[in-house]
DNA sequence: TCGCCTCGAGTTCC
DNA sequence: CTCGAGGCGA
């Protein structure tokens, strides 16, 4: 491009500038997934500031120099589901698979001759959605999202052929039908056809494309994009026409929504693996993308009784293909600092196309893994997508060659600290602490997540620029970030500071499990968060328990002659019981009191506090039940009940399920052959019920 | 003490 | 998603 150019190529330029421009904001702003360079991009900004100088009568209406850090497209509207969309449990061998039938068996406790008929179908590779019909009319169109919370996509999901907006014949008041949006590979390959003419985006598979194509801010681009949609289950429903999964999948059917062409029902191993055999041979003829084939235990009054585990059902099985492969040669192996100063190689490899898309990075773990395969820099590598999504080396094909091991740092790449290996752990870890850059911006990074905090638009670009800059040192940095400080830097203007600082806002008073998960103490997850926050409901409470937990450890003296090893148990028990919540044993029970003993931490925590932060009280809801709230103690064998599903179903009326008797027991359920913990119940006066009358309670509770 | 199950913490690519 | 490891029942 040169200064001395006519007015046609000056404004053929300026528009070319204005859409480059506005997309690199986008991709900063809304995605934080930035493609080019700041100082790239202030280039870009500088040739339009020039252009515009000398042609001012060009200066368009949608000009960057009128707009630099707009606003972001705005995000799809969120929607919590009515019932959380789950995922699904994985089985790539035979034996899998019959376990896991073994597994639902066991859980029901049936007998020899009861069969377990399950159906089976292909699992089309594409992108969950939910569509809700109120008294037989669409109302709304979700993605998955997380599992608890989609993005609206209700426009795009109308310009869907195979989504009719009203269901044919009778149907409930509410029903949610459960899918999978997708695209065929014929009409993914016209797609790309199409962009890549129109100087579009490429996509890298159907399923990119199918998600692309459905999340978009506008229905017309969905509407020219030839998706299509199956039915494979069911959300939230007033009524379910059936009583067995096939049949319910058969009035969907009827009401003409599309279900998969290949759905059967099994009641025998043999012909079970053979149908997935069948559908793994004619997986390449089919004229859509399949990952494998879904089992689903047909009768419904079952799917109940078995419930779900985290985020999987137990009355369902993801039976995979096996994984794509292929060889790539490993260029270099880099080190990773991770929140808790873990030390991870990466292997960054020569690009090569597995299942759809290109990989060049791998995870080697650790040390011990980069041993166990004997891999070099220089090496040629078997890779595969496990899962069809992460990929890993499998193995090196070239071992033995001449090349100079790779050594494992002994210092931290990111700060020079120690890396040391901790007795009985493969991990490495930065003995930094927070010293080391890396771990700080990581720790900020957890903060902030989608799990933890979940302040949107403050993703790792931004963390790292702001920490570069010190305007972010501490979490409650965050608190204290004005729109003013924002508006001083680059590509940040009016609209975009506001948003950041409103999403900031409205995270001041998260909810007390989200709080502790945030805080990232080691041992400490999701889960385990939201044991302590149930158990103690307000940061008072679990503040004044750690206070006196930390006594009763600090109080701790090896008695007389007590060896070593002897005291630790002793002490960890101590720690456990002073916890008082389920699941945290010793080593969890440690890590907590270890994070409150540290003076640095505690500082943090008023710091918080000060910025304005207050943990919200976890009101848990409830249903009104006899035990809701209660904690219950299983003890002896019960007949028609196994544990799990005993404790399923006290946890779904809103009780605890507790592993001893203790003070705090407010029921005991006892089957035959209880033994201490029936006598300890009756020393310490707890209600003692038996296998009988639970069930009972738990008819009339549900 | 063993074995099972669940959880935590790390990871990729778009 | 996978791995290692913590917690708990048997």
């Amino acid at each position: 491009m040169g200064d001395a150019q006519t007015e046609d190529e000056a404004a053929a330029e300026l528009e070319r500038l204005a859409r480059e421009i506005a997309r690199h904001n986008r991709l900063y702003h809304g995605e934080d997934a930035p493609e080019i360079s700041d100082a790239d991009y202030d280039a870009l900004v500088r040739r339009n500031a020039a252009l515009e100088r000398d042609f001012p009568h060009l200066v368009r209406e949608d000009s960057p120099s009128r707009q630099v850090g707009a606003a972001p497209e705005g995000p799809l509207a969120k929607v919590a589901h009515a019932l959380p969309m789950l995922s699904l449990d994985n089985a790539f061998a035979d034996e899998e698979v019959a376990e896991f039938v073994a597994r639902v068996r066991r859980f029901l406790k049936l007998s020899e001759d009861e069969e377990v008929a399950l159906t089976a179908e292909p699992k089309i590779d594409g992108l969950s959605c939910s569509l809700r019909y109120e008294k037989g009319v669409l109302v709304l169109a979700a993605t998955r999202g997380d599992g608890s919370v989609g993005e609206d996509v209700t426009p795009n999901a109308r310009t869907i052929a195979d989504i009719p907006e009203r269901l044919r014949g009778e149907a409930p008041a509410v029903f949610e039908i459960r899918g999978e949006v997708y695209m065929s590979k014929a009409d993914f390959a016209a797609l790309n056809a199409r962009q890549a003419e129109a100087g579009g985006k490429i996509f890298a598979n159907p399923r990119n494309a199918a998600a692309g194509s459905l999340r978009q801010k506008d229905p017309a681009i969905t509407a020219a994009r030839p998706l299509r949609f199956y039915a494979h289950g069911w959300g939230e429903a007033t009524a379910v026409p059936g009583d067995t999964q096939l049949a319910v999948m058969r009035s969907i059917e009827a009401w003409g929504v599309p279900v998969s062409a290949d759905l059967e029902r099994f009641t025998d191993l043999g012909p079970l693996l053979a149908f997935y055999r069948g559908i793994e041979a004619k997986r390449a003829d089919l004229g859509f993308d399949i990952d494998g084939v879904v089992y689903k235990v047909d009768r419904l009054d079952w799917q109940r009784r078995l419930g779900q585990v985290a985020r999987a059902p137990r009355w369902a099985l993801a039976h995979k293909f096996p994984a794509e492969r292929a060889e790539t040669i490993l260029e270099a192996i880099d080190i990773q600092v991770g929140r808790t100063g873990k030390l991870t190689p990466v292997a960054r490899l020569t690009p090569v196309s597995v299942g759809g898309v290109t990989v060049t990075n791998a995870t080697l773990h650790n040390a011990d893994e980069i041993a166990r395969l004997g891999v070099r820099v220089g090496d040629r590598v078997l890779i595969q997508r496990a899962g069809d999504v992460i990929p890993q080396v499998l193995e090196n094909l070239t071992p033995g060659a001449d090349r100079a091991p790779y050594i494992f740092p002994a210092r931290c790449p990111q700060c020079d600290s120690e890396a040391v290996r901790e007795e009985g752990e493969v991990d490495i870890r930065c003995t930094g602490g927070l010293i080391c850059p890396a771990q700080r911006v990581e720790r900020l990074r957890h903060f902030v997540s989608r799990h933890a905090l979940d302040i949107e638009g403050l993703g790792i670009v931004h963390i790292e620029s702001f920490f570069r800059d010190g305007l972010l040192q501490s979490p409650a940095d965050i608190f204290r970030l004005t729109k003013a400080q924002l508006l001083g830097r680059e590509r940040w203007a009016e609209v975009s500071a506001a948003n950041l600082i409103a999403a900031i806002d409205s995270k001041r008073r998260p909810p007390l499990d989200r709080f502790l998960y945030a805080l990232g103490i080691r041992h400490v997850g999701e889960v385990t968060a939201r044991d302590l926050a149930r158990r103690y409901r307000s940061w008072a409470g679990l503040e004044a328990m750690v206070d006196a937990a930390l006594a009763v450890r600090a109080g701790l003296q090896p008695a007389l002659g007590e060896d070593e090893r002897k005291f630790a148990l002793r002490r960890d028990k101590a720690v456990a019981a002073a916890i008082e919540t389920p699941n945290i044993g010793p080593e969890v029970g440690n890590a907590i009191l270890d994070f409150f003993e540290e003076t640095h931490n505690r500082e943090v925590l008023q710091d918080l506090f000060a910025a304005g932060v207050a943990p919200q009280d976890v009101v848990w809801e409830t249903k009104a039940s006899p035990v809701s709230g209660k904690t219950l103690v299983f003890t002896g064998s019960l007949e028609t009940l196994s544990r799990d599903e005993a404790k399923a179903q006290a946890e779904k009326l809103g009780a605890k399920v507790a592993g001893s008797v203790s003070a705090k027991t407010d029921l005991v359920i006892a089957g035959p052959g209880a033994g201490s913990k029936l006598k300890k119940a009756q020393d310490l006066g707890v209600a003692v019920i038996d296998e009988a009358a639970w069930n009972a309670l738990v008819a009339e509770a549900g």
